[in-house]
RNA sequence: GGAAGGGUGUCCGAGUGGUCGAUGGAAACGGUCUUGAAAACCGUCGUGCCGGCAACGGUACCGUGGGUUCGAAUCCCACCCCUUCCGCCA
């Protein structure tokens, strides 16, 4: 959520920027409920602090009828308050929660996705002799994919995957692993960036793919009607990405701030249930309800918080890069950069077989906005402070992968191997 | 699934109705001592909310939620989680 302090301090900006985000918010309401609780708090406060005065006076003895007497009468009358400070309270918090992150300076003004900029252009599109398939059909044919017996088994949106897509999807992720463990990669990209940052490596992490509702509330990342899996009988829901249940880890911890930045590189399968999309991407494995994806997650101080969003971002154009992959980085706009997120970015790798491009990545950075509903803080010299979170694609591997054959596809049907990957393939150059 | 034990501050750990936000230890920080360090000694040392320019004052927080009581970390009820043993199992 957002800081209420803030919120009182600048109700215009924070009517006009959630609105920029498609958020209505009544800031005034917000604001009523804020004052109004305010009161009931300092008269609940004082009745509470004549009570303990009450208790202390009795100094461990047993109190006289009187004293008994005065507190009968400010219990009744603190449980008459405090009934009316919950409902206010209710009110209060659902109108707060209800308040989205603030869009960071630079973030384009705009209605919807349609109005997301596009920052840069990277790489040629390759040029092919013959006409390019699509992803679906090459995996087809090679005996990769199967989504028949899938739907058979699980339903639509479920795919096995098998062979030499398999060895490609273990390669990527082996290839991504020791990449981001690598402190010179980081370095580097850190100085070509400009950016003041630990080099710090990326460490590993096999989640959980479960979390249960409350840190899942808490993260502002739940988003039951469209895109998540619950299981009923265990008040556990399925992630939708490893980045709920990293960013959830340190839920109601004070870190040392020798710890940050902490860099995790978490792999984890993501379930979705893609409510609302049906008839949308349905050929080959674009949109699934199930897929393998390796998600960066930072948690860093508020100073450094900026510029580790952008050692994301060049973290994942390196990549995308060293894929030889053609891709645009979006400037996601106002109404698409989600609820908690000040800023966020879109990597759209080029596929040939649908001759567009399509999102492959996503980073995105909250500020403080998600780890105060978590209460992530840091301890530092003159007290303690929210931390700052920050998720990143490595890669969506389904995706990676769609792209990958896509591009690297040959006249006869097969699919080349990126060079970077060769060494994880046991040298193979071809598929 | 069955049985038992437990959840207290950054960590460990005491506390079973009132002067307890909570003994003690560790870690951390500042200082004394020392050529320097260690040790020893002295001091500081939780978080949120409300008010205040601030110093500060008030209040809440002992797994969570309810209850009993003038008063709850402490008693009662429900729930959650953790540990151990048994059972089952990759």
């Amino acid at each position: 959520m957002l800081d209420i302090q803030f919120i009182r301090d600048n109700p215009e900006l924070v009517a006009e920027k959630s609105k920029q985000k498609g958020y209505e918010v009544d800031v005034t309401q917000l604001l009523g409920f804020d004052t109004e609780r305010r009161e009931l708090l300092q008269q609940a406060d004082d009745l509470r602090r004549q009570r303990n005065e009450l208790n202390d006076a009795s100094q461990g003895q047993k109190p006289s009828e009187e004293q008994v007497e005065q507190g009968r009468q400010l219990r009744d009358q603190l449980g008459d308050l405090e009934h009316r400070l919950e409902a206010i309270e209710k009110e209060f918090d659902v109108l707060l929660k209800a308040v989205p992150n603030m869009p960071l300076e630079d973030v384009p003004v705009g209605a919807s996705e349609d109005e997301n900029v596009v920052a840069k252009t990277v790489g040629e599109q390759p040029h092919f002799d013959f006409q390019p398939k699509n992803h679906a059909e090459i995996a087809e044919a090679k005996g990769w994919l199967d989504k028949e017996r899938a739907a058979k088994i699980a339903g639509s949106r479920f795919a096995y995957l098998k062979g030499d897509l398999v060895r490609l999807q273990l390669a990527i992720m082996n290839w991504v692993v020791q990449t981001l463990g690598d402190e010179q990669v980081i370095q580097k990209l850190i100085d070509e960036s400009g950016l003041q940052l630990s080099a710090k490596a990326f460490n590993p992490v096999l989640p959980p793919a479960m979390l249960r509702t409350e840190p899942y509330v808490a993260s502002a990342r739940l988003n039951a009607e469209e895109v998540t899996y619950k299981l009923e009988q265990d008040d556990l829901w399925l992630n939708a990405s490893a980045e709920h249940t990293l960013c959830t880890m340190y839920w109601n911890e004070i870190l040392p701030e020798s710890e940050l930045p902490i860099r995790y590189l978490g792999y984890s399968t993501s379930f979705r249930r893609e409510a609302g999309t049906y008839g949308k991407d349905t050929e080959g494995f674009l949109r699934m309800h199930q897929f393998d994806k390796l998600e960066m997650e930072v948690f860093s101080t508020g100073e450094t918080g900026l510029d580790e969003h952008k050692l994301l971002i060049a973290i994942q154009e390196y990549l995308v890069q060293q894929l030889d992959l053609p891709y645009q980085l979006l400037q996601k706009c106002t109404a698409d950069i989600g609820k908690p997120n000040a800023r966020g970015v879109d990597i759209n790798c080029w596929l040939p077989g649908q001759n567009t491009y399509r999102e492959t990545h996503t980073a995105d950075y909250m500020t403080d906005y998600q780890a105060r509903d978590l209460k992530i803080r840091v301890k530092r010299e003159n007290g303690t402070e929210l931390v700052h979170t920050n998720d990143a694609t490595a890669f969506a591997l389904g995706r990676a992968m769609i792209a990958i054959i896509e591009n690297y596809q040959t006249a006869d049907g097969h699919v080349r191997i990126p060079t970077v990957l060769q060494p994880f393939m046991n040298g193979q150059t071809e598929i």
